[in-house]
Formats: structure tokens, C-alpha cells, sequence
DNA sequence: TAATTACCAAGTGAATTACTAGGTAATACA
DNA sequence: TGTATTACCTAGTAATTCACTTGGTAATTA
């Protein structure tokens, strides 16, 4: 699976969309301004996302974008595939020539991977990162409890 | 975690090195030519992962790389992170202005989803993927047990 | 001394990223 | 009806990365 900045801009404007449209569509301009995003990179986001009905717009004044289906039926993983494609790991579908050599090898451990990845971010949904926030927002400024082994630098 | 194809190279070079580096040093022409990857590059990559002490060089006539360790050693995160470097998601090192916000929600996400991938791919060694091919190479043309759920696009 | 190998530096076309510029189409409101 | 506001669309661009090519130098073997 592909995970890019690229993807990362969808879900963090897909996420500014579940936060604040509650009362009313969102514009653009608003996302670009909260996350510090062009708009005119936005628009091209939110193209590929209205293609995959993830939101879904609304022109003239007063209006924006809602989301295409309640926050809980859109996981991190919808988000990431609207903007990015799916690109395969492994180009090989198990039926090239090169089955036992290294190189299948590897591609299996990246299907695996790829498969891993997948399932991480598509248990995921908005909704559960809306909560994440609400939760958040609840216990003032207290820090959440992350994930405790730091993964930085294997040196 | 960056997981570019240029990482999925380096795996692949270095599991032939483990596959055929028991009876004296692997080329770089050898790997090129079995693995399909340019001369050039695989010096480019092999530079990296000397400088993580991942392989080792020896000049001259009969000449090649060598393991720098033992494959039980030597996990697919380490070769990963050397040719990829280890570039964070996140930026904001939990300090930044973005802390409540849509932004820093997507930033624990991304930890969490890294933390993931890393331990993944940290537990596994290259002498794990050497054995899952003896084995194969012993059920002669019959296939591995694969992971089941295919991945292909959520549409 | 010559061949072979690792090792090194610079440059390149293609693709991607994040963006700018410059539109058109639909809708709300005066 | 006209004007502002928003979505929607197309093309182009600087910076970066990828995978590679070219053209070397350094160490080792025979």
C-alpha cells in the first residue's frame, strides 16, 4: 500500500471535514486555512474523494463539503485508496518466473505487509478519531496514551 | 516508515546475498543479473547498507559481498531503514501548535500506524525468509500457505 | 602488469508532490 | 437580474525522488 504526505493531506482534511461540519458544509477555504493546505491541491483532493463518494459538495454561497457518508462508514483506508490508487507491491502475480528465487520472496513478505497495513488503517473509521478527539478535548490538556516504544532510528 | 520500491530492492539483494553467499562472496554484477536491477544502483544501495555495517566488501579478483553479520541479525527493518532512512511521519514532535486540532490527531495516527509497520518488519530476519524458502524448496512446486484476504481495491 | 572487483561522483529522464494561474458552472442573495 | 460565492476543471511548474548511465579511482588476485 501506498502511504505518502498525499494521503496524509486527505485524511487530515477528511478529519477537519468530520470536526466541523456538523453544522453545516465546509468550504475549502476553511480546510486550507485550519491545515495549512493550498486550495487549489485541495480541490484536486477532494476530486478524487467526491469520485469515491466520500464527500460530497455543495456550490454557492454558504456552501462546501459534507461528508459523503456518516464519519463510523468511512475508514482511514477509503482515504488513502481515493487519493493515492492501490498500488500493488508485488507486480508479479505469483505466476511469473520467478517462484522460489528471491525476488518472490520478497514478494510475499510484502504482500504480507501490504495486507497488515491494510487492516491497521481499515479498522480505523473517522468516526473513531472523531471520539479519539472528543476524549481528548474531555481530559483537557492530559496527554492520551500513545503507543510507548519509540520507533525512531534502528541505527 | 518510507516504504518505497528502492527499500523492496534492497530486501531483494540482500536475501540473494543470504540465498548464495555461503560458499564465498556474492558479485553485485551476480545479483544485477539475477535480481534485474542495474549495476549502478545496487552499488548505491550496497554503500548504504555498508555504512550499517548490513554487508561487507572484499576487492579485487573473486572478490564480492559478504553478510556483515549473521541473517538471524539482520531484520528486514534494518536494511529497510538503511537505504530509506527512517523519515517521520509526523513532524511536530508533539510539541507544535497543533494539538487538539484535526492535524495532530492524524499525527498519532501516523506514530501508531509506523510503530506497526516497524515492528512488522523488525520481526522478521533475513534468515526467517531463507527458511520459509528451504521449505518451499522441499514441498518442491506446491505453494506456501499465503495470507488469504486479498487486498485489491476497496472500490 | 593486467584483469577484476569494490568504491565513488556527477548527471539524467520519468514520475510524483504540492503548488500557482486562470478559467467555467451552479447557487444564494440584493 | 446581477453579483458574489462557492465548487469544479485544466494546464503548467519547481522541487524531489527513483532507477539508471557514464566515467572514473582503489584494492586485490594471478
Amino acid at each position: 500500500m501506498r502511504l505518502s504526505t498525499k494521503g496524509r493531506y486527505a485524511v487530515t482534511a477528511m478529519l477537519d471535514l468530520a470536526l466541523n461540519g456538523k453544522n453545516g458544509p465546509v468550504t475549502l477555504a476553511e480546510i486550507s486555512e485550519n491545515q495549512g493546505i493550498s486550495l487549489s491541491y485541495l480541490e484536486q483532493l477532494f476530486a478524487a474523494l467526491r469520485n469515491k463518494d466520500l464527500v460530497r459538495g455543495v456550490r454557492g454561497p454558504g456552501g462546501g463539503y459534507y461528508l459523503g457518508k456518516s464519519a463510523d462508514e468511512i475508514s482511514i483506508a477509503n482515504i488513502i485508496c481515493a487519493v493515492d490508487e492501490w498500488v500493488e507491491f508485488t507486480r508479479c502475480g505469483g505466476r511469473q518466473n520467478c517462484s522460489g528465487g528471491a525476488r518472490c520472496l520478497t514478494h510475499t513478505l510484502w504482500d504480507d505487509l501490504s495486507s497488515e497495513i491494510f487492516n491497521f488503517l481499515a479498522n480505523i473509521s473517522l468516526g473513531d478519531l472523531v471520539r479519539r478527539n472528543l476524549g481528548k478535548k474531555e481530559e483537557e490538556e492530559r496527554p492520551l496514551s500513545v503507543v510507548g516504544d519509540s520507533n525512531s532510528q534502528a541505527a
